[in-house]
Parts: C-alpha cells; sequence; structure tokens
DNA sequence: CTATCGCATGGTA
DNA sequence: ATACCATGCGATA
C-alpha cells in the first residue's frame, strides 16, 4: 500500500492527523480509518457516520435503535435475534439473559397426570389455566398470528406474481447450506447449465418473476435472512443461548459473487406475499427453525420444524408477555383428522415433548388452544415394530373445533414461564378443486378458499362457525371437518399426499435457488479484496451481492467454455466471457466482448429443438 | 351391524 | 438396511 487512504469509502481522506484502527479485516490487520472515521468507530458512531445515506437500516427488535445491516462496520453491532429480525448488540445479550433463565425447565409444559387415564375424552374447559391470567388479547393474538401465517392466502391473486415478495427460503435447508460452508466452501459448484433448453423461452417465465423481485432481493435486510451478515457467529440463536449452525466467517456470504451458490443453499425458494411493505418484510418470512430442545439426540425431521414467523413470534411474545416457544408442526394425515380420533406424533417430538410415558395407556395431557380452551388428550403409544407409535386419542373434538383437515398442519408451542402447552394451526395453502368442494359444500357461507379472514376485531377464520351465528349446524360441520373417510382419502391418500406437498410447493416456487444464485453479482463499483482460504482464492467484498442478470453457460468441446445473455433490447442472445458480469438490466449495445458470433447461440437452439 | 381399540403392514425417507 | 409413520384390519364391545 503505497499512500494511506480512509477505508470509509465515504470518506476516502488521504490526509489526517492520526489514523486509527477500524473493523477487523478478513485478509488480517484492520481497517484504516482517519481521525474522524477512527474516532467514530470507536465510538460506535460508524453506522451513522458510514452509511448514513445507504439502505439497509432496520430497527432493534426490542429498542428500536436504528442499526444498518449487511455492511462490514456495523456487524459487531447487532445480533440475528433466536427468531428473526435484529437485536443492537446490548439488547441482544439481555434477551438471551432472559431466555436462558427462562428456559431452565425446557422440557415441561404443564401436564395433566391425574388417574384418569380411561378418561380420553377431550373436554375443552374455557380459560381454566391456572395460573394463566394471559390476556385474553394475547391468545387471540396467538390465534390470530397462528392461523394468519399463511400470507399469501390473504392475498390469493399475489401469489402468482411477485411484486413486492421476498424470496422465501426454507430454513432446514439453509442450515444444511450452513453446513456446507462450513466446511470449506466444499459448496463452490458451477451451475450446470449447458443445455440450450434452459434457454428456451418458456423457460424464461421465471425470469420474468424474478425481475420483478431484483429490488427487494437486493436490500440488505434480506441478505439478513439468506445468509448472517458479515461476522455473526450466531446465525440461529437458541432460547437457551446456544448457537446453532457454524461459524460464520464474515465473508462467506459476501465471496460468492458471478454465479457461484456461496450463500447457504435453499432449493426451494418461494415468495412471501404479504411484504406490503418493505421495512419488516424479513421478519416476515415463514422459516422453519429446529426447535431449541429438538436437537441432539432426538433430532426432530425439518418438516417437523415449526414455522412460524419471526414477526408473528415476536408480537406474539410480546403480547402474551411470555417467551412462546414454537415446539413443531404437524401436517395432518388423513387418519389424523379423520373420525378416528388419533393424531399421530412423530416419535421424535412426542419423545422430546411429551413426559415420558411407560406404560402403552400413557397418560392425559392438556393442551390448551389457540381460544384459551383447554383440551385433554389421552398421549399414549403403541409398540411398533421393537419401537413405539405415540398418538394423541380423543383429537376430534378439538379437531373439529377447529375446523382442520387432512392437509392442514397444527402446531405446538410452548409459553414459558409456565411451561404451558399450545395447539395451534395453519391452513392447508393447497386448495385443490375436491377441496374446495368440500368446503363449499360444507360451508355455503364460506369463502370459496375456505381460508382464514379475518375481521377487525381479530376473529379469525376458524372461529367462522361462531361468526356465522350458527348457520353452520352440526351436520354442516361435521361435512366440513370430516367428510367420508373415501372423499379424505381420495383427496389427501396415501399415494397421492407426496405428490400434493409437491404441487404445493410448486405453488409457492417462482424461482429455484440455483435460478437465485445465478443472479447473485458482486456490489456495482466496489472492489474486492482477495483472500486465500486453503489454496482457493476468494473474493471478499464489504457490501452484500446485488442481483444481475441471468446468463446461461454453454460447453462445448471446440468452443470451450462460453456464457450467454439476452439483450434486454432486442432479446436475441450474445456470447460473452464466461466471466463477464452483468447488471441486471443489459443491452448488446454494452456488449464489448464480442459482436461479431450474434445469434450463433440461437441458431443452434433453433436448430436442436 | 357398527364403532372402537390395538396392533400389523407396507410405503417412504 | 432401518426407522418412522400412515393406514389397514381383525378382535372386541
Amino acid at each position: 500500500m503505497g499512500s494511506k487512504i480512509c477505508m470509509n469509502a465515504s470518506c476516502q481522506t488521504a490526509t489526517t492527523h492520526e489514523w486509527k484502527r477500524g473493523w477487523p479485516l478478513r485478509s488480517g490487520g484492520h481497517a484504516l480509518l482517519c481521525y474522524n472515521c477512527g474516532s467514530a468507530y470507536e465510538d460506535s458512531l460508524f453506522c451513522d457516520t458510514f452509511h448514513s445515506e445507504e439502505p439497509g437500516w432496520r430497527e432493534c427488535n426490542i429498542c428500536s435503535k436504528h442499526l444498518h445491516c449487511g455492511c462490514i462496520a456495523s456487524k459487531f453491532l447487532l445480533e440475528l435475534m433466536d427468531y428473526g429480525g435484529v437485536g443492537c448488540a446490548s439488547c441482544a445479550r439481555s434477551w438471551r439473559l432472559h431466555l436462558m433463565q427462562s428456559d431452565e425447565n425446557p422440557n415441561g409444559f404443564s401436564f395433566l397426570a391425574r388417574n384418569n387415564a380411561g378418561d380420553s375424552e377431550s373436554i375443552p374447559v374455557e380459560n381454566t389455566v391456572a395460573g394463566n391470567n394471559n390476556n385474553e388479547g394475547g391468545l387471540a393474538q396467538l390465534c390470530r398470528l397462528l392461523e394468519a401465517n399463511e400470507p399469501g392466502l390473504l392475498h390469493p391473486p399475489k401469489r402468482a406474481s411477485t411484486n413486492g415478495g421476498l424470496v422465501q427460503f426454507r430454513q432446514e435447508e439453509i442450515m444444511h447450506a450452513i453446513g456446507d460452508i462450513g466446511t470449506g466452501f466444499s459448496n463452490v459448484t458451477q451451475p450446470s447449465i449447458g443445455s440450450p433448453k434452459f434457454a428456451k423461452p418458456d423457460n424464461m417465465s421465471s425470469l420474468l418473476d424474478m425481475r420483478d423481485v431484483h429490488s427487494s432481493l437486493s436490500q440488505p435486510s434480506l441478505n439478513m435472512e439468506l445468509g448472517a451478515p458479515s461476522g455473526t457467529t450466531n446465525f440461529v440463536t437458541f432460547p437457551d443461548g446456544t448457537v446453532e449452525g457454524r461459524e460464520h466467517t464474515p465473508s462467506s456470504f459476501q465471496q460468492g459473487q458471478r454465479s457461484r451458490p456461496i450463500l447457504p443453499k435453499p432449493s426451494k425458494p418461494g415468495v412471501s406475499t404479504s411484504s406490503e411493505n418493505n421495512k419488516g418484510a424479513a421478519s416476515e418470512l415463514r422459516i422453519a427453525r429446529p426447535p431449541a430442545e429438538g436437537r441432539g439426540k432426538n433430532q426432530l425431521l425439518p418438516r417437523y420444524w415449526p414455522r412460524i414467523t419471526d414477526q408473528e413470534l415476536q408480537q406474539l411474545s410480546g403480547d402474551l408477555n411470555s417467551n412462546i416457544v414454537p415446539l413443531f408442526e404437524k401436517i395432518l394425515s388423513a387418519s389424523d383428522a379423520g373420525r378416528i380420533g388419533r393424531l399421530v406424533l412423530p416419535k421424535a417430538c412426542a419423545e422430546t415433548y411429551f413426559p415420558p410415558i411407560t406404560q402403552s395407556e400413557g397418560i392425559p395431557v392438556r393442551i390448551q388452544d389457540i381460544k384459551g380452551r383447554e383440551w385433554t388428550f389421552q398421549f399414549r403409544f403403541w409398540p411398533n415394530n421393537n419401537s413405539r407409535m405415540y398418538v394423541l386419542e380423543g383429537v376430534t373434538p378439538c379437531i373439529q373445533s377447529m375446523q382442520l383437515k387432512a392437509g392442514d398442519t397444527i402446531t405446538f408451542s410452548r409459553i414459558d414461564p409456565g411451561g404451558k402447552l399450545v395447539m395451534g394451526f395453519r391452513r392447508s395453502t393447497n386448495n385443490d378443486e375436491d377441496t374446495q368442494d368440500i368446503q363449499a359444500s360444507g360451508l355455503p357461507n364460506c369463502t370459496a378458499s375456505g381460508e382464514t379472514s379475518f375481521s377487525a376485531d381479530g376473529d379469525i377464520g376458524w372461529n367462522n362457525s361462531e361468526n356465522h351465528r350458527g348457520r353452520i349446524n352440526g351436520d354442516l360441520l361435521q361435512q366440513r371437518t370430516v367428510p367420508t373417510e373415501k372423499k379424505r382419502t381420495r383427496n389427501i391418500g396415501p399415494k397421492s399426499k407426496r405428490l400434493l406437498m409437491h404441487s404445493e410447493d410448486a405453488m409457492e416456487l417462482r424461482l429455484t435457488w440455483e435460478e437465485a444464485q445465478e443472479l447473485l453479482r458482486p456490489p456495482p463499483s466496489m472492489k474486492p479484496t482477495i483472500v486465500t482460504i486453503e489454496d482457493h482464492e476468494f473474493e471478499e467484498y464489504d457490501g452484500p451481492p446485488v442481483f444481475g442478470k441471468r446468463t446461461i453457460f454453454t460447453s462445448r468441446s471446440s468452443w470451450g467454455k462460453e456464457q450467454w445473455a439476452q439483450c434486454d433490447d432486442c432479446f436475441k442472445w450474445r456470447k460473452l466471457p464466461v466471466d463477464a458480469l452483468l447488471p441486471p438490466k443489459w443491452t448488446c449495445s454494452e456488449n464489448t466482448w464480442d459482436s461479431s458470433r450474434l445469434l450463433i447461440f440461437l441458431l443452434c437452439f433453433r436448430i436442436f429443438y
């Protein structure tokens, strides 16, 4: 380095009477700052000083202090909160302390363990929870939140579009991918897009979708969700204060430019549609999170991880003045929702969150629903293949009360302190014709989708049976909730269930992870620092990647590897150097590399197809 | 005959 | 292969 320059990009002065040390650099050493900037950094004023005009400000979830996310300068000032959002360092610390204190009884919730094991009939007890003076409003809130957590349902037409939407990644895959990152960046693979098929115009529809999300995707707030911002080590901090995920190096997120999958690799992003305003939108991402006690020996399958959104959880915890610990959830099977009244509990969940039982007949447990009613179920098991199969018996009244059907999701959470178990639910997003038929016939005055409908006072969809002032009689309710087994089986039968889930996924997905990866570009006008890790050179940027234009790569023996991009003006395909990086909008007039071989690819494409 | 109980079976990950 | 779990099915009330 020749002459010294202040590394505050908005300063860059070369003259100062004293140089100061700034943030640690991944390449070693510390940022060099002029006296003023360095002093600001020391006083933790650096964000205001360095980034006051930049986007990416978020509020601390607790004290609402503004925090600038996604920049290296601010990384030590904020932490990702347990269930999303960010908190300033001091708030996050006290939050963790609070959680550790409230998590001393990690497994306990209030069980009824009387000797009435024979009573497997569910008896709703209205607001009889001892010590549960949690306000009704809070429970209604829980009700509302748990019910509401398919935001797309509220705006069905928007599901097809990505306007204002955010990419929704599946946390379990993110978590897996963190492992990838943590293992020496072994996940650096080139998307194999060698087939001209990929360039079929039909396949470009996803690109259209993608264009719509460029703006939101390139916001730092999103980056907070995709991967921890630079330097954050607690990607997922659990209520017990432990940290899940690997040490997240300051640049692991930023190293990937071009099309390298450097982000955690959620392969099935969907689109959240409720983010009318982008502020706070990140916390609305429905992300499955491994519950704190669901790890280790009884590792829960990701499919059972609770998917309550950050926003819901934060709001809920605040409103209840309690710590809501989402435990697990399950998509109701036909037999779960059927008339038999037995809800099969995933073994790991049962053994982790329910009291240990030695006798097959089990014990009665009390679980509060989101209306505050308390139900008693028989928690028991059947011997099965040298193992156990856990069930909750007597759930029919509860299932009917909530008008749940196969495919809906039932959620189990715990209220701390107190350990009270609470059930919530989420309606299926899948409304195939059969289902709609059932709902329509069963609830003639329900909306066609039968989904959540909010009223101003917070009533929610599943209270419709009451809101409809008795227009739904028992028979109708029965039709709605317990259609004939045959029909139910046909809707979501054993053969078609996974297919159903796939189609559900398909509804949510608007672009694949690989597609998103291809669009990542280094931040413009930002020079990388070259870092060598295990003999691999990585480019490190101090800013998050942005989304650039999608290109495709071809590999032909005679030509070598090539990159092609479609002009946004004439829509013709242009050949580019392999390492060329394009902005989101690009026209061939900017093609300074090769203007002589236009349309070759397109011709080949037409010949082949 | 029907509903329920308890276990067995087989598909899936 | 193995574990899990959705559901089938015979026994029983």
